[in-house]
DNA sequence: GTGAATGCAAAACCTTTGCAACTGG
DNA sequence: CCAGTTGCAAAGGTTTTGCATTCAC
């Protein structure tokens, strides 16, 4: 079977070997400038206006590097090309199901993101994954 | 931009046209028989040692009609092939990074399972999917 | 200088689909 | 009977990889 890589702390910021390569600079520097949720080729798509030689591959290879060392995370829902954020504090995902768009909820102050879930005494918590579908606040206003 | 289907509530189980044929049936009771969390090819793996003659992909159609139907859920990690639950009461899922397992996990009574998130005024939320990476009790111990 | 990163194309992977044959109600 | 389902093989779309070239430190 194979294994999640262990999850990294986001803070700290082990970046190693990092190397800020010129694609490396930019494919960041494209997630920090809009903070919507892109997939890996919109990434591509804006990058590519921006350094025209640089490849899919680089852009993925780019993203999964800054994914393991804390720097983005990638955001799946369902079987969905995987989205990338650049949002590092504890966060869900709001996905509205009417126009497709994935915002970012905050989590409310002095709760835990496993507060609504019963876990097993003895558990490690990592890492908390939510997804909330459903209709944002604009959408349902235009609904009717 | 593909849109997911809307969301069908899992009681009710509006099962309209569906035929319950014999590899429906046989990957159905399979899935019953263990409330694990097996992949489509690990479905696959069990209903042919029932059936020899079905095959992959109509084990793919039986899951994804009854997700459809709501008989099944679908549980997406990361971009790990999707597994089938047949756990229909809402809950979580605990990824144990030491052994793999998918556990199921409750949600606590009398608390709504977006409740530690800050939910925009007006949203509609119609489904939540939450999982917890970390590593479960039985690992916890065994590692000192 | 040297190991790491890039770019390209090809492969890998999970999943869906087209279509003729079959079957459940 | 006949729309819905199967099985097969082939295609689909996302992501990864092999390898020669280039580059950051």
């Amino acid at each position: 079977m194979k294994h999640q890589k262990p999850y990294e702390p986001s803070h700290g910021l082990e970046l190693g070997d990092f190397r800020m390569t010129k694609q490396r600079q930019v494919v960041y520097d494209v997630l920090m400038a809009k903070l919507d949720h892109p997939t890996a080729s919109e990434v591509y798509s804006r990058t590519v206006t921006l350094m025209p030689t640089i490849s899919l591959a680089t852009v993925y290879n780019c993203l999964e590097t800054m994914t393991q060392c804390g720097l983005v995370k990638q955001v799946n829902l369902d079987r969905a090309p995987s989205r990338y954020c650049a949002n590092l504090k504890e966060h869900a995902h709001f996905y509205c199901e009417e126009c497709g768009e994935v915002t970012d909820l905050e989590l409310k102050s002095g709760v835990k993101s496993t507060n609504a879930w019963k876990l097993p005494r003895g558990s490690r918590v990592d890492h908390v994954e939510a997804a909330i579908k459903g209709v944002c606040p604009a959408c349902t206003r235009s609904k009717n």
